[in-house]
DNA sequence: CTGGGGAGGGGGCCC
DNA sequence: TGGGCCCCCTCCCCA
């Protein structure tokens, strides 16, 4: 029954269930109201919200005498929506720490919408906290405080209803997602990083992502998705597997069966259209990728894999690696340079950026003076030395240096891929 | 077409 | 286990 006392608009609603009763008594949910309760907003959230967060699937017959409650604390730096029953508990926490005015984390002009929305109460799965990158470059914005202190906080996130319009603190107020913040909020994902400079619009492929219903207009047609158009594209992608796949949709961003067999516990019916409709707009250099590393948490590597990307089901070998790679889907850009203000999904990526700015160019060619800032780079020029051409065509036999060298060859001389 | 530059992303290692 | 770092592969862009 806390209530903030910083804020005079924080509020609390608990929320009894009683299963038994839910036929009966249609809504079935009792809503209690200790203060705060004159903000309607707050109200809608948790009933229109509430298929998210609380209720039972409709299909499945109601649980005698089954007990839930819901308690929601909005206005404070951690909201808590709680369901608990017999047999499973959930909780989610909002993570309301920037209150700056950072235009960057404009959920609702992304068109968040309902990315975070459905929560599965019957999730077998376990949200685990996991602390996001912080970008060590902030542009300093002034509420470095505010992060750090929420660091402290171990709470566990999990997905809520995360429609901006609903949003109990309203937009201006809500997480900074671009400081790395997105596991542990929820699954409100968005890049930040997109709503740089550039400004650039992606343009979803309408017949790519189906958007259905209530997905705000801004959805497709004003996202800001990065510097990198396939970042953008991936983040699409994501919501366009939303939009067919629940189950993708219910669970958290990070998703962590330990002492479970990764393979049993995927997402299994949902799979197989959602990752469908996902790699349908994945594009190419990402589904080669994929398919080079025999993609998914269902490849037999040797080493264990049970961290599961929560979008793609692909498996990693430990939470930081899955954490890392869900900025793919979501686009999240926490690094930023401070020279040139270009942001990074990864703080290597930045520290390799930077050598532009600093000049450094640690690979040095032993045949001549060439000197390079990234190996590969390197190990490429080498190949002018040597004369190397490993990359034939198999329709001409010209010969090429670089795979991506052939690929282009063979799509303007013979029309292939 | 070639080669350099920059970046995205996965994997592994070390502390 | 988490964080940092590095290596590697690959791609795209551009001169």
């Amino acid at each position: 029954m806390t209530v903030d006392e910083e804020s005079g608009t924080s509020t609390q609603h608990i929320i009894m269930i009683e299963s038994a009763d839910a036929e009966a008594a249609g809504p079935g949910v009792k809503l209690e109201r200790s203060e705060g309760e004159e903000d309607p907003r707050n109200i809608r959230d948790i009933q229109s919200g509430a298929p998210s967060v609380a209720t039972e699937d409709p299909t499945t017959p109601a649980q005698p005498r089954t007990r839930r409650s819901i308690t929601e604390v909005s206005g404070t730096p951690n909201a808590v929506l709680k369901s608990e029953t017999d047999t499973k508990t959930l909780t989610v926490t909002h993570r309301l720490l920037h209150t700056g005015s950072d235009h960057r984390s404009d959920p609702e002009r992304l068109g968040l919408g309902r990315l975070g929305s459905p929560l599965a109460p019957s999730s077998e799965y376990l949200p685990v906290f996991h602390k996001s990158p912080r970008t060590g470059n902030s542009r300093g914005d002034g509420d470095g405080d505010a992060l750090d202190t929420a660091g402290d906080d171990p709470s566990c996130s999990y997905t809520t209803e995360m429609d901006p319009g609903n949003m109990p603190l309203g937009l201006d107020t809500q997480t900074d997602l671009s400081r790395g913040d997105w596991n542990r909020r929820s699954s409100c994902v968005y890049s930040e990083g997109c709503l740089d400079k550039k400004e650039e619009v992606i343009l979803a492929d309408e017949g790519t992502v189906k958007v259905e219903g209530d997905i705000p207009p801004t959805w497709n047609a004003d996202s800001h998705l990065g510097d990198g158009h396939s970042q953008g594209r991936d983040f699409l992608d994501y919501r366009g597997s939303l939009e067919t796949n629940p189950n993708v949709a219910t669970h958290s961003p990070l998703h962590v069966f330990k002492d479970r067999d990764p393979v049993s516990t995927l997402m299994a019916p949902s799979d197989s259209h959602g990752c469908v409709l996902f790699d349908r707009v994945l594009n190419s250099n990402d589904r080669s990728r994929a398919q080079a590393q025999e993609g998914g948490a269902t490849s037999g590597n040797s080493k264990e894999k049970r961290f599961l990307c929560m979008f793609c089901n692909k498996g990693f070998s430990s939470s930081q690696k899955v954490e890392r790679h869900q900025r793919v889907h979501t686009g999240e850009k926490p690094f930023s340079c401070t020279q040139c203000e270009k942001r990074f999904s990864r703080q290597d990526t930045l520290k390799r950026h930077q050598r532009i700015h600093t000049g450094e160019k640690p690979y040095s060619c032993s045949q001549c003076h060439m000197r390079f800032a990234q190996a590969g780079q390197l190990k490429m020029h080498l190949k002018v030395h040597t004369g190397e051409r490993p990359f034939a065509c198999i329709h001409c036999g010209k010969r090429f240096s670089e795979r991506s060298y052939l690929r282009l060859h063979q799509q303007k001389k013979h029309s292939t891929l």
